[in-house]
DNA sequence: TCTGGGGTCCTAGGACCC
DNA sequence: TCTGGGGTCCTAGGACCC
């Protein structure tokens, strides 16, 4: 067995390295990519992260500088970034014998065993990324994962502020060449913040201890960071000390939940306008279900006023249980709407909903369930519910080639009373004189 | 006026069972 | 008056990631 050896290859600033592409006049210019509803930055490019434009920032505090520095804010084009990143992902994996793709725009390359200049073999493939998809990406390089991406924070920020690291570091950092007390030298100059699984709050506690910077928590012993965390945090420490922890996922493991949510771009007040949207949340995220054949048994709805606005503050959410598993569009779009009536109240200013597919499994599970009740009664009922599921694969494929709601299901169906539930006459009457006590589960 | 969306994992504590 | 304890399951909440 060789040794452990990962990569991290990210592209920079990806989805305004994905609008460059296409729109070379953004080439050194303060350009950020907003989220749905232009609402705030969710990619910056170097130029406006030197304006000091902060990852997350809501546009209309950052909109005037548009004019006193000639900022460019683009709405967000998530298929394109699909698209780019697919081939970005292509031409990467070459660089090993295995990918795990991590995340729309980073992945890692399993190095272990790999002969010759692995340098030279990372630039190598960082020149083909620029020349045949044009994204600029970092590849760090380390015997743990967890290194690997803080060789890549290395690889981008020697790039981008020459002098803060060595600059043979620039764009490809290759760890695993140095000494330790090189290695060690970087650490020290690299704040714990960055380290992979070291959040903001993780962060502060750590400084409060004087573990301010990736060496001095590598000196952290894994029994004090199990004790004052978690079996995570100890891992994170057994990876900085170069003890590889964390292995190459092969295949993406299929989801344990499946969300579709949205900020509505000004505030929402009618039941209606909800329910409309919880309608399409829940056709959207029944989609994605049967994209990974799964089924689901429980349905998450929710409703929230902005936390921002000095209004009124409402937030609930109610998981409505179903009957049995499915992935039928109606069936949970009726769930989601029988909930979302049910958390309702009027004279609030929403913000936001969503909804949340939980308890998924394996709808090959669901199908023998399905094959034995229609063996076994033979009855209509039975026979309709077989063929629902080619029903729902045309829905699919039609949307997946004219478009997203091309096609939409006219009734939300029957059948759908969710398990648990007894229908009580509150659930008839308007939504604000819903009893709480009667609702099966909550979450504030 | 206007503040993203989609995930994962861990842990504490309550419920429940015997 | 004395009033178990261990195991397991579930959920809510918190923390992290990009």
């Amino acid at each position: 067995m060789p040794a452990p050896l990962f990569a991290l290859v990210d592209g920079n600033n990806f989805y305004v390295s994905c609008e460059r592409v296409f729109r070379h006049s953004l080439k050194n210019t303060p350009c950020v990519v907003l989220s749905n509803n232009d609402g705030c930055a969710i990619a910056r490019s170097n130029e406006a992260k030197d304006l000091g434009i902060k990852m997350g920032a809501p546009w209309f505090q950052i909109r005037h500088l548009q004019e006193s520095t000639g900022l460019v804010a683009l709405s967000a084009n998530f298929e394109l970034y699909g698209e780019i990143s697919a081939r970005m992902m292509s031409v990467v994996a070459a660089l090993g014998h295995r990918q795990e793709i991590y995340s729309i725009d980073e992945s890692f390359i399993d190095l272990s065993g790999v002969p010759g200049d692995l340098t030279k073999r990372a630039c190598d493939i960082r020149a083909r990324v620029n020349q045949w998809v044009g994204i600029p990406t970092c590849i760090g390089i380390a015997p743990t994962k967890t290194l690997a991406k803080l060789a890549n924070h290395i690889a981008k920020q020697a790039e981008r502020k020459p002098g803060s690291y060595p600059a043979e570091l620039a764009q490809v950092a290759d760890l695993s060449r140095l000494s330790e007390a090189e290695l060690d030298a970087l650490l020290a100059a690299t704040s714990v913040g960055e380290v992979w699984g070291v959040g903001r709050r993780i962060a502060e506690q750590l400084k409060a201890q004087s573990v301010g910077t990736v060496l001095d928590l590598k000196r952290m012993s894994p029994a004090a960071a199990r004790a004052g965390w978690s079996v995570i945090f100890e891992r994170t420490v057994r990876e900085l000390q170069g003890e590889s922890c964390v292995d190459m996922e092969d295949v993406a493991p299929s989801k344990q939940e499946i969300a579709c949510t949205r900020s509505f771009g000004s505030a929402v007040r009618d039941l209606d306008e909800l329910t409309e949207a919880v309608s399409e949340f829940s056709a959207r995220a029944a989609q994605k279900l049967r994209g990974q054949a799964g089924v689901t048994s429980q349905i998450l709805v929710f409703i929230r006023t902005s936390p921002f606005r000095q209004t009124p503050q409402y937030s609930r959410s109610l998981v409505v249980p179903l009957r049995r598993p499915t992935a039928d569009t109606a069936a949970i779009t009726s769930a989601a709407v029988m909930g979302l009536r049910a958390i309702f109240k009027p004279e609030f200013d929403y913000a936001k909903a969503g909804v949340m597919l939980l308890d998924i499994s394996s709808s090959k599970v669901e199908q023998l369930e399905l094959d034995l009740d229609a063996a076994d009664h033979g009855s209509a009922t039975a026979r309709s519910r077989e063929a629902r599921p080619h029903l729902m694969a045309a829905l699919d494929s039609v949307n997946e080639r004219y478009g997203r709601g091309t096609l939409k299901l006219a009734s939300a169906g029957a059948g759908v009373v969710p398990r648990n539930w007894t229908m009580k006459q509150e659930l008839r009457t308007p939504a604000y004189t819903t009893r709480w006590e009667d609702m099966p589960v909550v979450r504030a």
